[in-house]
DNA sequence: CTGAAAGCGCTTACAG
DNA sequence: CTGAAAGCGCTTACAG
């Protein structure tokens, strides 16, 4: 079958659905319970015009015929859909797994069906699948931007009567409503925790310069420092990608400048994966986190948890923000929303074993 | 709006999809560029009949007007339709996410689009999910089945013309496609690698006996010690839901009743969260993992590899699953494919430190 | 309560 | 190459 795409139609096959057989219709019910397809069409959305008893035989036929109701049909007719995409980056990632599942769940009663799909962190794609659910005719769409998202790339996939929120992550200069976590608090708080335990030499890592996330985090730290009246040291801030060899990379080229008279002691963590990474670097310089080294995360994933020893994160509860953004997006589509919105999610910090009171120095001496 | 509910279509919303602004259709375009409807149609599927240079005058118009594709109305038309339902059970479960993303790669360039709902195990919700996505005309479904379905329930289903292949589970009695992993391969593997070590006295942990995954890894695990001469004792199998605590209060009771003079030693654990439970279990009784008892378990999971010691683990590549179905499907919707087909996937044994060999008798003593 | 008619946006023969 | 017409399965006024 040829492909389409030459034209505005995305190059997506089509197939019989019905595999040949011409599936039933209301015209056949309406036929065969012998009364006319507008009456079958009532008892299809429970109107109460319709006499019970006539109601229950219609019914009963559908059954029989194994009738299924097309709702591509109902939705051209009447102009309507009721879809909503989720478009999201990663879903291998639990965290994006749980946001998800939230969406999904604070859909479940509203009378819309959820349909997701995964971009993998690739933009192309990302512009491909949200162009797919607006020729599905989606009523609003959901959006965890892929990394490198810019504001153009929104603007490009914005359609004036489709509502867009995005999740997690907020885009530069992107006119779009977003549920997004209280980075600059919750980094604030992860600082003010080492701060509080004594650490003077506290250092950034990862995350890229450009990511809105990283910026507010960075800024928490910031002003956490400055709050405590500690200077804040640019050869102790690297960014990297926010993997966990981006964190290793990171930790190991800081040890390795460490002073040891005035040594680094403590780190908070663009994400958890970037704090594993990090421990590693510890273990490998022959160092123990928490004792010699303590750290923070973010995200507080199940990897959190499981790590030796247990990393302390910040939490930022993944479903709720979805039930959030879910929220937000279904009064978007009944126009009942400000036109641009923030929902900022709280971020808490959770205590675990990677953090303790700095060695003294005469300690080490 | 009212609700739907009563009749057979499920109880979904509508809303105007375009905000209330009519959208731009073919009709517009004709009237634009000044060529009929048909022409436009014919640009959108990349006809050779257009002359080129109607074909770039029709596009541009498109770009202009902001045109966007009425898929619903072609596939009505058409009685066909490009999308693939994917339905899932328990996305935050990382191997089943893994799984969704090996399809959507798989179907990426077929010209197909998935769209992957959520059951969250649900036999219920899954219903409803089916049923959806049947009446938006789906192509085929990829079905992971939600605990407790049973053959009934797929018939419920299941329509003509409307192929669906099974992932990961199958269901006693069901007449459907499905793929699979090798659990009796599998299994058989885990206790040959324990028996090899020296272990005399393996249980088998987690899993209840309904589940036709857990069937598949008892065989593995029965025939591994009957090729080896070893007595099945049933004394030594626990079933328990396939959680951390079904794992942890099976070791605890398989410790407890442990015979001093000849000691469990060594389990194979229905899946890795019910290993890291048994490992819990373990350490609770103030003995050591490896050393101790040695355990595998099942699945490879991420958190497999970060516990302490990294747990010896059967893998079965859910991404190589993922695409072995979307290409089962494919195949299916074509109508190329036998009516049944099942597909194994390699289950390997990944060796890390959960396993030794037991301590001898009189090292105890 | 029920029926006949129009129309949602597209594709598909069929003429020209 | 292009145009006029029919029809996919539904809903929605409008009559009766």
């Amino acid at each position: 079958m040829a492909r389409i795409g030459q034209g505005k139609a995305t190059g997506i096959k089509e197939t019989t659905a019905t595999g040949g057989r011409r599936s039933v219709t209301i015209i056949d019910i309406a036929e065969v319970a012998g009364v006319s397809k507008s009456t079958v069409s009532l008892v299809l959305k429970a109107s109460p015009l319709v006499k019970s008893e006539t109601r229950e035989r219609v019914q009963r036929v559908m059954e029989e015929m194994g009738y299924v109701y097309n709702r591509g049909a109902a939705s051209l007719r009447k102009s309507s859909s009721s879809v909503i995409g989720m478009v999201i980056n990663d879903l291998a990632n639990p965290f994006f797994a749980e946001l998800a599942i939230g969406i999904e769940q604070a859909l479940q009663h509203s009378g819309y069906i959820p349909y997701l799909a995964h971009t993998a962190e690739s933009v192309a794609r990302q512009a491909e699948v949200v162009r797919s659910m607006r020729e599905h005719g989606a009523a609003g769409i959901i959006l965890c931007p892929a990394l490198g998202t810019d504001a153009a790339d929104l603007a490009d996939l914005s359609v004036p009567g489709l509502p867009i929120v995005l999740a997690i992550r907020r885009i530069a200069g992107a006119r779009l409503s977003s549920v997004t976590s209280d980075s600059v608090g919750g980094a604030r708080r992860a600082t003010q925790h080492l701060i509080g335990l004594g650490h003077r030499r506290i250092a950034f890592i990862g995350g890229a310069e450009a990511m809105v996330v990283r910026q507010g985090r960075f800024t928490g730290y910031q002003e956490a420092l400055q709050a405590a009246g500690l200077p804040l040291d640019p050869s102790l801030t690297m960014e990297s990608m926010p993997t966990k060899d981006g964190g290793f990379q990171s930790m190991l080229t800081l040890l390795d400048r460490s002073d040891a008279l005035n040594p680094l002691t403590a780190a908070v963590c663009f994400n958890d994966v970037v704090a594993i990474g990090a421990m590693l670097a510890v273990t490998r310089r022959g160092l123990q986190v928490g004792r010699d080294i303590s750290l923070v995360g973010f995200d507080d994933t199940a990897e959190a948890q499981h790590v030796s020893p247990p990393l302390t994160s910040i939490a930022v509860d993944p479903a709720g923000l979805g039930k959030a953004a879910a929220g937000m997006l279904l009064r978007h589509i009944a126009d009942t929303a400000p036109k641009f919105e923030n929902y900022v999610g709280e971020a808490r910090l959770v205590i675990r074993d990677s953090c303790r009171p700095p060695l003294r120095k005469d300690a080490i001496a």
